[in-house]
Order: structure tokens, then C-alpha cells, then sequence
RNA sequence: GGGACCAUGGGUUAGUGGUAUACUUCGAGCCUUGGGUGCUCGUGACCCCGGUUCGAAUCCGGGUGGUCCCA
């Protein structure tokens, strides 16, 4: 009885989300564990699902002005310290390489934990006037750093592939511009293509990108209650530019200080969206980022074998003409009820099911990944009937998504009653706050849960007019949650 | 930052001191298919280092890796 278990995913979901993470990660075949202690192993299908995140992203934005370009793995030491918030933000978690085969180097290189400190100097180099900007790059690299804590795939991971752009503008208003264009690229990426909300917003004072005047946020809250950062989008100010002297000489022939910005998604993208559609029978993958979009499955007798072989092979070069991706599962010896069970641990959203029933009266069978509802349609115009379903099943994942968010945003107006809701919800918590670290100090130490945000406008008046901790004037509405 | 638990073929697993059990995957063959069919054969494993012992997967110490709980 437990021995069918074994093939799909064994441990529960609601009861234990860290082992259920990361069997859907191992039998999905999204992922391995490398042997280094946190640090994986992507695999194709893992890969295959990045791919497409990046094409989406890469190509909103090429239509915005950004293009790619690749700076070295390595910083010299001297480099990074040129800008001082950069230095005391990452140094605990550098790596460093200090020896080129048996020589010791004379000046140690970081292995990039971000690359502003690369690429400044070069926004400097070909930033002249006012008419080279604004200037936007990008490139699509991994970096690394050394944290202590424990290893989840995609969420935390000591390497891990991202893009990071890195703009130089002339004044505040366009620097500022282009950091919420990407801010709502990446929230796009996460509605549109991810298939789950998100919330926007800046992180407090204390939890900026180390140097940034701002940092924006896209938050989406898991299952179990926590809060993931999506993506952030950094104001950096002038204090990049000062640092590694990104200057330009403006329409009045007066030498200025450029604005710069610098934003990134990883692929911790994956490990929200992984935890958010999954469930006890496996991954669940949306229709955009599917390897396999549709699978079709044969179901025949011996004596039918033949035509039901040609009507589903005729089946999938339809839908493979008409640009879905189709796989045909035709493997023999294994019957309908596996082939089943083993596309929906691998995510496949949309299974087309084909028997004699079918055959005879000129139909499909479709099976939707996240509810198992199936409905029977007409074969003609299979692939516009399979991009409704495949729609269809859009729309389910974000609704579940959206019903995950929906209701987890609970007002307290005290300690206790901020520990309470978060203990017994998850969820996000907006109280008031007076903007000081130390009232946050309380809660992280009781629950570690953090202000995970705070709302995009500086002017919007705070939810209370007292902060929930020291009773003193609130400044501002902050959302406390657990995080990821 | 503290604590708990775990580590055996690719995956899952039995095994309280005597060279390892079974399922599954994978390969060959047979069987045949509307929710993980059955059969035969084959490949394949005790995380690492040290200790105790005639003998260690098993006991002890340390490491590494994983999961969880608390901060």
C-alpha cells in the first residue's frame, strides 16, 4: 500500500511544507543537491523553467531601453571598497579567491556578491554628457554569497543565478522612473506569467540595499503564511555615482552627478512559485513556464492499439504545428494511471486524455493539473480549444494564489496583538510605526517575523496614528510577516 | 545564534556486533492498458575520519550533508 506512495510525493504539504519543498524539487526534477553544503544542482527541466522567466523578463526589457552585457565573475578587493555601504552590507558573506594556481595573488578578488562595484566604473567610463544617458544595462550572471543558514533550493542558496540591471540617469525624476518600471516588470512577471499576486512596496531604512536611497519591493505570501521577496528594484541615488565618479556634462555645460538605480530577480522566483502552485501529487507548473504544456496520453487495448496510437500522434503534430508544447506519452507497458500520476509529479498543466470513446466520436478528453477537472470537447480546432483550457488553467492557479493572499492582511495596534495574529495566522500584519529599528527588535525576537515592507508612498498617513510599539507617533504603516 | 532528529543501490526502505532486506527506478524479455497491472533475469548501496572489538551499517567521538523547532 505505502510501497505505491513512494513513486510521488510522500510527505503532506500543509503538515510538513520544508520535506514536501523538497521532494516536489528532487521528483519534480527541478533541482539536486550538489555535494558542497548550499549549493544545488539545476537540472533541465529546473533549467528549462528559468529559461523561460528569463525570456519573458529579458525581452519587457529590451522593449524598455536595456541591453545586455557581461562584467567578470571577479572584483578586485580595491574596487569593492570603493563604495563603503557595499563593503560593511556584503563582507560577512564574500568569498574570496586569493590564490591563481600556486601563486598568491597580490590583490585578492570577491566573487561577486553584486556587481555595482564593477560596473559603476564603467557607467563612468562612458557616461560624457548629458545625451549618453540615461544608460541601461543588464546581464543575466549568478553571484554568490557565503550565508550561514541552511540551504533551500532556490530560496537560499549560496550561488544563485539572477539578472541585475544597473542603469546611470541624469536627474532624480528619470533614475526614479526607471526603478519602478522594473519594479512593475517584475510584478507583471509574477501575475502574468507566474500566476500569483504580489504586494509593492519599500523596505524600512534598515533593510535597504546597502548605499540605496530606496529599495522597492514585490512581496508574495506562501501557504504556510510567509512573506517572500520577490524581486527589488533599488534608487541608489547619487551615492553609486559619487563613489566611482559617474559624471556628465549637462545642456548647460555644467558637470553633474548622475542618478543610478539597480534592480534584480533571481531565481528564488522559482522556489515561490514552486511552493505556491505545488501540491500532494507534485509540481504544478503555469502554462508560460511549462517544459511540457500539454501531454497527451493514449489509452488503447491491443486490438485498438494501432488507431488510437495514430489519432493521438495526429493530435499532437496539430498542436506542435500550431507552437504548443506537446509531449505524446507513448510509452507502452505502462498503463493510462501512470503516465498520469508521473506528468502530474513533473507539472504538467494540461493532459489530453485518448481512448476508443474519443476516437469514435471525434473527441478529447482534457485534464486540468490543479483541480483534475476534466471536460470532453470536440477534436476540431483542437489547438484554439486547447489554449482556452490552457487558459483556463491560468486562471485556477492565480485564483488559488489569490485566495492564499486574500484575508492575510490583518490590522494590529500593539505587540500583543501583533505576536498574536502573526502566531496563530502568518500572514502580513500593518500596524502604525514611528520608522525606528528598535520597535521592530521586539517582534523579530519574539517570532522572527520583520517589517517586510512599507507602503511605495511616503506621504500616505500610516494606518494608526501611534506605533503598535512605543506608542510614540506613527509615521508610516508597516507590514510585519515571517520571511523566507 | 541555540537545540532536536536523520544519513544504507538513482529514489524509498529492513537490519540492536558476524559482509545486508525488500519495493521502486533503470536495462533485457514476456504480459497488456479508462488512475501507479503482473512475471523472469540483470545492474546497483552501508556519508567521511578516528576509536572500541577477533569482528562495526550497527557502539563511541569528531566531521560533512539534510530536515525541523526555537531565537
Amino acid at each position: 500500500m505505502t510501497d505505491e506512495q513512494d513513486l510521488g510525493i510522500t510527505s503532506s504539504k500543509s503538515h510538513q511544507t520544508g520535506d514536501w519543498y523538497a521532494e516536489v524539487v528532487q521528483k519534480g526534477e527541478m533541482a539536486d543537491y550538489a555535494p558542497m553544503g548550499g549549493f544545488i544542482v539545476t537540472r533541465p527541466r529546473g533549467y528549462a523553467v528559468w529559461e523561460r522567466l528569463q525570456e519573458n523578463l529579458d525581452g519587457w526589457f529590451k522593449e524598455t531601453g536595456v541591453q545586455n552585457a557581461y562584467f567578470p565573475l571577479f572584483i578586485p578587493e580595491s574596487y569593492l571598497e570603493k563604495e563603503k555601504d557595499i563593503v560593511e552590507g556584503f563582507d560577512p558573506e564574500v568569498a574570496w579567491v586569493t590564490h591563481g594556481g600556486n601563486e598568491e595573488l597580490e590583490e585578492r578578488l570577491a566573487v561577486r556578491p553584486t556587481s555595482e562595484s564593477i560596473i559603476a566604473p564603467f557607467l563612468a567610463q562612458w557616461t560624457r554628457s548629458h545625451r549618453d544617458l540615461p544608460l541601461r544595462l543588464n546581464q543575466w550572471c549568478s553571484v554568490v554569497r557565503w550565508e550561514a543558514t541552511e540551504t533551500k533550493p532556490f530560496f537560499r542558496t549560496k550561488e544563485f543565478l539572477w539578472q541585475e540591471g544597473h542603469t546611470a540617469h541624469a536627474d532624480e525624476e528619470s533614475a526614479w522612473d526607471e526603478t519602478m518600471t522594473r519594479l512593475d516588470q517584475y510584478e507583471r512577471l509574477y501575475e502574468e506569467v507566474m500566476a500569483m499576486p504580489v504586494m509593492k512596496g519599500r523596505k524600512p531604512e534598515h533593510d535597504k540595499f546597502p548605499g540605496a536611497h530606496t529599495t522597492s519591493t514585490v512581496e508574495a505570501l506562501m501557504p504556510d503564511g510567509k512573506s517572500v521577496q520577490g524581486g527589488t528594484s533599488h534608487y541608489l541615488g547619487t551615492s553609486f555615482a559619487e563613489a566611482f565618479d559617474i559624471e556628465f556634462v549637462d545642456e548647460d555645460e555644467e558637470m553633474q552627478t548622475a542618478h543610478t538605480t539597480s534592480w534584480g530577480l533571481s531565481w528564488r522566483a522559482m522556489g515561490a512559485l514552486i511552493m505556491t502552485h505545488s501540491d500532494d501529487q507534485g509540481l504544478v507548473l503555469p502554462p508560460a513556464l511549462a517544459p511540457e504544456q500539454v501531454v497527451v496520453v493514449p489509452i488503447y487495448s491491443e486490438d485498438t492499439q494501432d488507431e488510437i496510437l495514430e489519432y493521438s500522434a495526429d493530435i499532437a503534430a496539430e498542436l506542435d504545428e500550431a507552437g504548443v508544447r506537446v509531449h505524446l506519452d507513448d510509452r507502452d507497458h505502462r498503463n493510462p494511471g501512470f503516465k498520469y500520476n508521473d506528468w502530474e509529479l513533473k507539472g504538467v498543466p494540461l493532459r489530453i486524455e485518448v481512448g476508443p470513446n474519443e476516437m469514435e466520436d471525434g473527441e478529447v478528453t482534457f485534464s486540468h493539473r490543479p483541480d483534475g477537472e476534466s471536460v470532453t470537447e470536440s477534436r476540431e480546432d483542437l489547438a484554439a480549444t486547447v489554449e482556452e483550457q490552457l487558459d483556463a488553467v491560468f486562471a485556477k492557479l492565480y485564483a488559488s494564489a489569490e485566495e492564499t493572499l486574500e484575508g492575510e492582511i490583518r490590522e494590529a495596534e500593539s505587540r500583543e496583538e501583533i505576536l498574536g495574529t502573526l502566531g496563530q495566522h502568518g500572514g502580513y500584519v500593518e500596524t502604525g510605526w514611528c520608522g525606528d529599528e528598535a520597535c521592530e527588535e521586539p517582534i523579530k525576537d519574539a517570532i522572527a517575523a520583520e517589517i517586510v515592507m512599507v507602503p511605495l508612498d511616503r506621504d500616505e498617513e500610516p494606518i494608526h496614528d501611534d506605533c503598535a510599539i512605543c506608542g510614540e507617533e506613527a509615521e508610516e504603516t508597516a507590514y510585519f510577516a515571517k520571511s523566507y
